[in-house]
DNA sequence: TCCATTATTGAATGATCGTTCAATAATACT
DNA sequence: AGTATTATTGAACGATCATTCAATAATGGA
């Protein structure tokens, strides 16, 4: 016995979370939301609480899509250190069809959020390292199957990976073509290739 | 004849572009920087047109500094892949002591500066350009010494590693602990060694 | 059909934003 | 000493910020 809530939440945190992406926090206003969103302030507030929360709901939803992807891709029936290959290759399709270049968010987010608000950098650091860790766990595979040199250590490896695409994420904002960020990503990669 | 300039204007750069470097630009205001630079409002746009300006003069500034270490290290009398290997040491221990995981302010500034401010992003793109083609004069050095496999492109292969500390200024803010930068490094480096 | 309950509206709030400018102060030259 | 010139001050401006809330609308159950 009241009247329903006449949007869907997730339209509405897909439409926020695009902005935040595009423009940043400190540069997204809710003038720039209602708009985005078709929602009045007051509705936002309701159902939102307040802009840092609905973007703490933005990063949440863009972090269940990554995981998807990146699940998807790192469990598939291929050859573990082929996973990783298609997840770079993944990457750089992704990265050029952003003619925005936008890059990621959460990475956009670890710098642009101060460190002393821990929260949010505990919440993005959680999920970038979740990606990371499901990086070690194909390594570990690889080593295990043999495709990898033992000498290697995978969470170390994975790390470095990481690495190597926030920095590519970071490269992209410079505008290169894509064969020099391809040039890049075979580099990184020839590391697993070492026999040691 | 003229009242002649209370303040030095290389002072008060320095004062603003810490406060840049550490909050960023969207999150700095002019009061913020009246305090830090003990400048009237009216004064610094006297001196500097307006934030925007005095923001671009800020990255001049940082670019400054940063051009003479990396010229001191990449251009000392050491062997060309040992001054590589100096200016990852170098980079570890600046990271080290950046206890507020300020990073980079121009990595900083081209994640947050929106696209299509071709400007800023021009003038941060050709200053990191200048970096990378310092990497790639060493990385040339070395392959005619010798030191460096004749298959690699030191053109690639300089990208990469810029891509790579790139991903480190990313990846202190996540509060990892030095051995685990030096990990990333150690890898990073370790396609250097590749005989091919 | 009426009512209790919740959703939506959008104007209003006080704070803060970047920027301007008239008033005042400090200097060098005559 | 007087004056032209430039530097400094800091209050004031309009715009915009995030947030609130009283008024209104829409529903399901009685």
């Amino acid at each position: 016995m009241a009247r329903p809530q006449a949007f869907e939440r997730d339209q509405v945190l897909t439409d926020a979370m695009r902005l935040f992406w595009r423009q940043g926090y400190n540069a997204t206003s809710i003038k720039d939301l209602t708009e985005a969103t078709h929602l009045q302030p007051g509705s936002l507030y309701a159902a939102f609480k307040n802009k840092r929360n609905l973007f703490i709901q933005s990063l949440n939803h863009y972090f269940n899509d990554l995981h998807t992807s990146v699940v998807s891709l790192l469990h598939s029936n291929r050859p573990p250190l082929q996973r990783i290959h298609d997840f770079f290759a993944y990457l750089l399709e992704q990265t050029d069809r952003d003619t925005e270049s936008k890059g990621c968010l959460l990475v956009n987010t670890l710098l642009e959020i101060p460190t002393d608000d821990k929260e949010i950098n505990q919440r993005v650091s959680n999920m970038l390292q979740t990606v990371e860790k499901e990086f070690c766990r194909v390594l570990e595979e690889a080593q295990l199957k043999g495709d990898l040199a033992p000498t290697f250590k995978p969470d170390e490896l994975a790390r470095m990976l990481i690495t190597g695409i926030f920095g590519l994420r970071v490269y992209k904002r410079m505008q290169p073509d894509r064969q020099a960020m391809q040039a890049v990503v075979n580099n990184l990669l020839s590391v697993l290739d070492n026999t040691r």
